[in-house]
DNA sequence: TAGATTGTTAATCGATTAACAATC
DNA sequence: TAGATTGTTAATCGATTAACAATC
């Protein structure tokens, strides 16, 4: 029991990973000409269950309606304000290898309110050169403004990733998402999320393994020679 | 209390998701020559506290020698034989965009036993082509061997997800990495894991919200006009 | 033996789910 | 009012953590 003064509502990080999903899933609804859903609907379309669902949207307040369900625009929006999407973010990529080029490249994120602003490499190869329309920078270029919120993509090479994010670090940045399968010794204060393609595989592997209809027996080294 | 024969132990998913992690730092560490690793040493290196890492390992069975530590060569074969990477896995990449062809060219891959086999995409105009030294084919050149475990990558737009998933599925493949920001629908005996840049990015746009040093106050529209 | 570190227990914490009273 | 669906509760489940007995 605390008394802090109007202490922000504390939505469980569960909950934050999938208001995007929802959020993706309302504006496909208001893009065929949906008005309202219910949890049921929404949650089907989202892959979760819909007493999941509400709990999660219960953390955000009472926007749906009893006996009817929820409107999609409103939703939405108040989706988009908890996220808080309503600024536009940039995003600066680091290592402008093949990972980072189709990064620079992508058009999923500009369709989400992000837009890449800055392109970053140290090698001087590279700086100045131009990919997907901008200009790459190295680290001394690397100049955002003091109200421009940049979160960093990391796609360098293992081996450079730490030093990478240290530099975005010290230049302000406080988000970081890091494609180098290298974990980080960063500050509390910045959040971290990776996305290690080798790893998912890995996991992959480990759930095909098990489900193999019949697997081949390994040649057991304590066997009878029987033949 | 079951009497099931022989019950394969049953590894929480959340064990499965660190284990391509530890494996990874105890190969780093194999590479620097470091035979013996303790739980705090391994533990900090992955970023996860010492006690969990103990117990992580404890559903692989008893590897670690009490007052001394873990091997690493011994803990790395174990963990790989758990995570079924002694066999080598092939890679189907579909859809030859920007990112199908980055990953196309990713070298993590090779470097943790996976090794791309197959590029796909049902356009005509690239189908006989040739990107990283594989040719590109439609779902009808798409012919596993029975014995080849495939793992499909889905880096499709996503409006041809759930298509081309139905396709990979029809043709034996039963884990899929999902890059289409697209909730998939397949049958339960097919693993799926995805990886949703803009999602990954909303995450972090919501931590850095609140923890903006102080965010400009939006401009109050029911605030009284004083200028 | 003394020191170190594992493997496991038990407590805690957080997330999920079903069920249903509230209410449109 | 009757039917539908939310918002919330309480139960369950799974994951994390600290602590420590076991033991090298």
């Amino acid at each position: 029991m605390t008394n802090a003064p109007a202490a922000r509502r504390d939505i469980p990080d569960a909950t934050v990973a999938r208001l995007p999903v929802y959020l993706r899933v309302l504006r496909a609804l208001s893009g065929r000409g949906v008005d309202v859903v219910s949890s049921e609907e929404l949650a089907d379309a989202a892959g979760v269950r819909s007493s999941g669902l509400r709990k999660d949207l219960s953390y955000l307040g009472s926007y749906g309606v009893r006996g009817v369900g929820y409107d999609v625009e409103r939703l939405s929006e108040e989706i988009t304000r908890e996220l808080g999407l309503q600024g536009d973010f940039a995003v600066a990529i680091v290592g402008m290898g093949n990972l980072g080029r189709a990064l620079a490249d992508y058009r999923g994120f500009a369709t989400r309110g992000f837009s890449v602003r800055w392109l970053i490499d140290t090698d001087p190869e590279l700086t100045g050169s131009t990919i997907a329309g901008l200009t790459v920078v190295d680290f001394d270029g690397f100049r955002p403004g003091p109200d421009e919120a940049v979160i960093g993509v990391l796609a360098t090479p293992p081996a450079s990733a730490q030093e990478a994010a240290d530099s975005l670090v010290e230049r302000g940045v406080r988000s970081i998402l890091n494609f180098a399968s290298e974990p980080l010794d960063l500050p509390d204060s910045v959040a971290v999320r990776k996305v290690d393609l080798a790893t998912e595989l890995q996991i992959l592997a480990f759930h095909d393994q098990r489900t193999r209809p019949e697997p081949e027996p390994l040649p057991d080294p304590f066997a009878e020679v029987t033949s």
